[in-house]
DNA sequence: GTTGAAATATTGTCTTGGACAAAATTCATT
DNA sequence: AATGAATTTTGTCCAAGACAATATTTCAAC
């Protein structure tokens, strides 16, 4: 009922829905021209205005092409086609990699999306907490958190959670993260020598949970962790790297991140730190796209790799 | 030595300094346009190619935008006149405005910079502890924490602290702040008619620590607050309000908004909230330009101003 | 002299349609 | 099947113009 007046008769302009859907203006435009959509509407100064309808299947577009799908097939394809494409991409079973973790997905995550639909972020809070009590940190960020955070993003995709409710959900589970690395360092001592981390993303990603999903582990490895929050500059990552000394650059990359951004993004801290330093890159742009990128850097394809890299770095500089 | 190899007779796109130094490709051709610099030469193809003379000093002048000069006065600038103005803004005791500041500054906070810039991130995050133990939480972010942060955004301007070194910053801030809410959150109970306010920016809005320091003074008010983070959408803001029916949207502006934004923004707010819900806003941007801000919205200039304002809230809606 | 409103200048972002390289796909050949 | 060449697809760049948003200056009135 007070749907009607949410968001239908608002305007985007063509940054804002640069903004939204991470579709450059220029892209947006080619398409236009080419597959006749988005097809916007004028303001009186002849600028485009996108509507909400638009804004959503740009979304699900978005969607299909980081899935793999082409934009001269899935551009000019009404909604109701994009959708059942969706859905087939959410469908389990396809690549064998992510057949485990649906399964996971359908039978255990469902009542973490329902709680989030209905606003119990305290349940929700309480229920990841549990959880990390009984499972241990590590297997919850790797079967739960990791999986949830993907099918969070996935039904904001397809309309069914608000953007506040992806925010909550961002909330309640940096909290929870939070207070488990505390835990984790307070009980941790720091008897080998472990290798000396700094974490971070680079500028176009914006999401911190991996970042701090990251941190977990290095924190369960009682590494010495420094991190920088999201959306450091690489010179700036360079200089922080010099100048705190560290060994390890670790970043985190969205499954939102195209491969050129990832691989630039590596290349360019590979050629400019100094020798010493190694480039660690992982979340779920890296495991998608892990054969283009530099060798130089080390892939972390899954969570769990953190303990075993660290275990092998601690071996390279062990005395 | 390896410096002569680094980066001398590397070429850059314009899509790459758009990413070094943050200016829109719009805008560099424009400046070329206009102003006659950058100049970049062209590879086989007609397209820019910025060698790293150029880039340092479109560099320089991104710092003097950032400080305030005018694009049409610096841009032409050579590269020496660009320095020496860079030095001549980072020489502090200039502007009268800034003077008490600078005197607390120079008094209270300067071992806080200090620690800073020897990159004592333990030591900071220690020191502010213990001054909010020592002072009260209340005391401490109004006259420690705030001040603060306007002076590590001052230094960072003056190009005294490193992008990263505000990035370590900002963590040991939200750090201690966290832990200080969850403190406080334990300690009270909910004895009276308390408003439930929801926290968040607006998109243009990045920084989050006057949105956690926000969040402190509700929590000593024993409210119930509920926070989305930073960068939440207009029309997002309204759905959530609706939603999980709150009393009060609390907004956060940093120094950096414009009025424009936050006036708009209150504006925009304040006509889609349903009648019973109030805005609130803070902020160093709200303090600046409190007089051309929509009347109905509540500004808070101070942050001690938000228990005042609670309590006359409790007197409005008390039985 | 300060304040406020109106006029003016500056500056970022959007417009169009064309072009082309890099990446992905298809096709041909071993 | 696998390798390499031809072809299509697709994102990004270019030009010059336009204009609104913002900043600055001008001018009047208290």
């Amino acid at each position: 009922m007070d749907e009607m007046f949410e968001s239908r008769d608002v305007r985007w302009s063509i940054a804002d829905v640069e903004r939204d859907t991470g579709l450059g203006k220029d892209t947006l435009r080619v398409w236009e021209r080419r597959y006749g959509f988005p097809q916007p509407g004028r303001d009186a100064h002849g600028e485009r205005e996108y509507d909400h309808p638009q804004l959503l299947r740009l979304r699900l577009i978005k969607r299909l092409m980081d899935a793999g799908h082409r934009p001269g097939k899935v551009v000019s394809l009404p909604h109701e086609a994009l959708e059942r494409l969706c859905e087939a991409v959410t469908e389990p079973g396809r690549s064998s990699s992510q057949a485990r973790t649906s399964v996971v997905c359908s039978t255990l995550e469902g009542h973490w999306i329902e709680w989030l639909k209905n606003d119990q972020t305290e349940m929700l809070r309480n229920g990841l907490q549990q959880q990390i009590m009984r499972q241990g940190l590590a297997h919850a960020v790797e079967h739960l958190l990791a999986p949830l955070c993907y099918a969070v993003g996935e039904s904001w995709m397809r309309g069914e959670l608000s953007v506040y409710q992806e925010h909550l959900f961002t909330e309640a589970v940096q909290a929870v993260l939070r207070d488990a690395i505390t835990a984790v360092e307070a009980g941790g001592r720091q008897l080998q020598h472990k290798p000396k981390v700094l974490l971070t993303t680079t500028p176009a990603e914006q999401h911190s949970l991996g970042l701090l999903m990251a941190e977990c582990f290095f924190a369960m490895e009682a590494c010495e962790r420094i991190s920088l929050g999201p959306c450091t500059p690489i010179p700036d990552i360079v200089v922080a790297a010099r100048q705190l000394e560290v060994d390890i650059v670790a970043l985190s990359f969205s499954s939102h991140a195209t491969r050129r951004e990832v691989s630039d993004s590596l290349q360019q801290l590979i050629d400019q730190l100094p020798e010493g330093i190694e480039v660690w890159a992982g979340g779920a742009a890296v495991a998608a796209h892990r054969k283009g990128l530099p060798e130089q850097a080390c892939i972390l394809r899954r969570a769990s790799d953190v303990g075993m890299q660290v275990g092998m770095w601690r071996n390279r500089h062990g005395h």
